[in-house]
DNA sequence: GAAACTGAATTACTCCGACATATTGCAAGG
DNA sequence: CCTTGCAATATGTCGGAGTAATTCAGTTTC
């Protein structure tokens, strides 16, 4: 068992009907459809209004039964992305009801061609956020949270932002941060938006040599948490996410 | 062998098995379930960790079909409340991984006693983003963005705050702010903020008569973006958030 | 004898398809 | 123009088959 065609899942739908489930991206059957769905809506494949297809038409052409189809209806409407009424069928709502911040259609947005303007808005709103959080870390940091600022500053060392530990690395050296900011709220928007977006960084390092040795950057910006120097932490970290927009910007329009 | 109805979950089963799918805030019954559990899981009913009932048992004991159960379930997994596993059971995430700005999870959070240190953690938050937004707003605005703000801050004299429409007009005034900037990103984000937070407002203005005339602070900041000055307006809008948390800060020890 | 591995039983989720019901857009008729 | 009936479509329900992960007993190894 390996290997699914990429296609559809027409024809063996006898003897194991769930090996078709495990080819999404999504774990569950529900999940791949999920995202099937998801990605081709934020991918602007159809405009807010449009009705997909109807329960029992959707479920009939993708060869899955009507309760997977659904759970992921139920999924996308959670997500604000559609509409179920009956009769009327299932409309894509416009584009200001979506929950753009959530994990998953930030996950779905970035898994096509991600539209420039959107990530454009996103890396202007970390660089409104995350100035100010670091901001916050320089005033509100513990020892626990500089070791672990510390620590991934060495692994980012140690591996480089080429490889997969040290992208790893630079999460967490940013969720560190988040945390020594002690806001919850703060923490779960930039965390989704900076994990959508780091996807995009192995776009940038397999497009072209990293333009530029990040480590001093960062370097300054802990210095100043360490220092508790507010003022001078928001302005590093805003070098950081400048640097960053500069590079996922020329990286896609290559 | 048909016709289900064996036993309704209350005594007044009337012969429509559907209205007391109504009774909850859902308009659905995995709406009205998911509202339940949602509540109950930001309340912190349960703990993170915490294994909920199984599907079956669950469904006995709510008597609703397992179908209905699942479904609220998915809807609790796609807002990354909960996570389901075989065997294991559903249970309850690490606040880390809960998607705190959805609308409905801030509607959950808030349906309760809102904990006073998440309420301050979203105000931070607002105290970040929006004086940001009014700065972006003085510097893109056009005719009809200036239109919008004019005509709510109309309505917001007309109406006070203590009634709905005035709340409603507060509401549009900052949304037309926030489509000023031309960042979709930054809408969906203050606007599911605002809208949970100014739900807290009914509180506040039952609890005892405002405590301030907000139209002149409002006023300020619509001047400084008429004025395209934003600097003016940042500072503007920094007052205003400040003066909605001590509004609301006293409203909540009372 | 204790610890680690292996395998089977248990259990809870996952998926399915058929059926009953409620809602509502649409059109025909008053 | 309003009302009413029809038909299309989503919602809710049910029970069963299938699948996968946890658990624990039995075995092996040090």
């Amino acid at each position: 068992m390996v290997k699914q065609s990429p296609s559809l899942q027409a024809e063996e739908a006898v003897g194991n009907g769930r090996d078709r489930a495990t080819r999404g991206p999504g774990r569950r059957l529900h999940g791949a459809i999920a995202h099937k769905l998801g990605t081709a809506i934020l991918s602007g494949q159809y405009q807010p209004g449009d009705t997909l297809s109807g329960e029992v038409a959707f479920a009939e052409e993708l060869e899955v039964s009507r309760s997977a189809y659904r759970e992921a209806i139920q999924v996308l409407t959670a997500k604000g992305l559609v509409e179920s009424r009956p009769k009327a069928g299932t409309r894509v709502l416009p584009r200001t009801r979506w929950n753009l911040l959530d994990p998953d259609v930030l996950a779905w947005a970035f898994a096509g061609e991600p539209d420039i303007q959107f990530v454009r808005d996103l890396f202007e709103l970390r660089a409104i956020v995350e100035p100010a959080a670091a901001r916050l870390a320089a005033q509100r940091r513990d020892k626990d949270d500089l070791k672990l600022m510390k620590d991934a500053l060495a692994a980012m060392r140690r591996h480089t932002l080429a490889t997969e530990a040290g992208r790893a690395a630079d999460r967490d050296f940013h969720n560190a941060i988040l945390n020594a900011t002690r806001n919850d709220a703060l923490l779960v928007l930039t965390a989704s938006i900076g994990a959508a977006v780091n996807w995009t960084t192995q776009f940038k390092q397999r497009a072209r040599a990293l333009p530029r040795n990040p480590i001093p950057d960062h370097v300054r910006v802990y210095d100043a948490i360490v220092a508790g120097d507010p003022q001078a932490a928001a302005e590093a970290m805003g070098v950081l996410v400048d640097l960053a927009l500069e590079d996922t910007a020329s990286a896609m329009e290559r």
